[in-house]
DNA sequence: TATATTAGTAAGTAAGTGTTTACATATTTA
DNA sequence: TAAATATGTAAACACTTACTTACTAATATA
């Protein structure tokens, strides 16, 4: 039979989490439907992983690292404030769409409250989001493109709703949502929102 | 023994399981855990519910009817569209603050995308909201308060997050989140929205 | 080519799941 | 007061869970 490394299969391994969770809801997820989807035994699963919460950290310190960094990309970037805001939106609304399952997991594990190390983890990223946010609007303020008026933690709060609700249409997708769509539109209320 | 109508019974299962969840999170809410902290034994359960997923049914219906009812009567109520977006606002908070829990439960639930039947049901609930805020909108744009170039449902989308950013907040409680403060930051960027 | 290491399997484990059964007793009704 | 009904229990049900063990074979290294 052929074999793979170690680094492999902990991407594959991964990787089938979250498509068990976007297709069949993280309740659905076992080992047993891990190794199948993979084509190994359950044992294999262990032998790259110590625990099945091993495997979640490791895709909660994907998103810390991947989309995190992705994100900080666009927020250092040398581009107008407002086209950075628009950009910050899109991409962070696309990863989203691209690893479903991400914020099923996140959030439903976040309920979890047992488990410190899932929850720390799971603060670390929002909070890292919500300061890019919160710089972003401070910068156009400062800028004089914004309203000074405007509060820039709370438009971060507010901002953080929407990539959850992109998910939740995805999920229940009533309509097969757009991303560009939806990226634009929410980009043009919070735009006026912000503006003087 | 002291021996309970179902009704009664019902009520203090339902109340359990959403104490459970808030407390442990979804996946440790078992009918042997429900039993225990009612006092009764696993089968008495079966008494008063066919099945586990009937329970969690019987909660949506709960809040199909009492949240949605409480919001509608905001909707109707006979106040200025203002002060009607600010009600609606805190109540729909307040309500997810007092019921906690049933923002996990709906969108865990959700995700469990094989039961047609619970799906239909939160996609009810969530477009039924969505259309009260619409019509807010809608009736403050024809009274001439708001900016009529502001898209209805766009705002709505928007809204639908600020409860479940509220939940997140709760369930990790960074800092112990006050109601009527999160409210009124809310309510604030929302009119500053809308306004002309 | 012989050896060490890595990646796999098959078959278990104990504990937990939702649910049912057979039976008992409290409460309501005739 | 007697019979009927509603509400409870204890113990099992068949099945799933995450995880382990003892063993095997492919692969990399000496």
């Amino acid at each position: 039979m052929q074999r793979e490394s170690t680094d492999i299969r902990q991407e594959q391994i991964k990787k089938a989490v979250l498509e068990i969770i976007a297709e069949e809801g993280l309740h659905n997820l076992s080992t047993r439907k891990l190794a199948k989807r993979i084509g190994l035994t359950e044992g294999a699963i262990f032998r790259h992983f110590t625990s099945k919460r091993d495997i979640i950290k490791g895709i909660m310190d994907d998103v810390a690292s991947d989309l995190i960094n992705s994100l900080r990309n666009v927020v250092i970037s040398p581009v107008k404030t407002e086209e950075k805001l628009y950009n910050y939106l899109c991409k962070n609304v696309k990863y989203l769409k691209e690893n479903r399952g991400i914020t099923i997991l996140l959030f439903s594990e976040a309920t979890h409250l047992g488990d410190r190390e899932l929850k720390d983890k799971l603060n670390q990223i929002l909070s890292e989001q919500k300061q890019f946010i919160i710089k972003m609007v401070k910068d156009g303020i400062v800028e004089g493109v914004w309203n000074k008026k405007v509060n820039p933690e709370d438009v971060a709060m507010l901002y953080m709703g929407i990539p959850i609700i992109f998910n939740i249409e995805l999920v229940l997708n009533k309509t097969r949502i757009n991303v560009d769509n939806f990226c634009n539109r929410m980009y043009t209320l919070i735009l006026s929102l912000l503006k003087k």
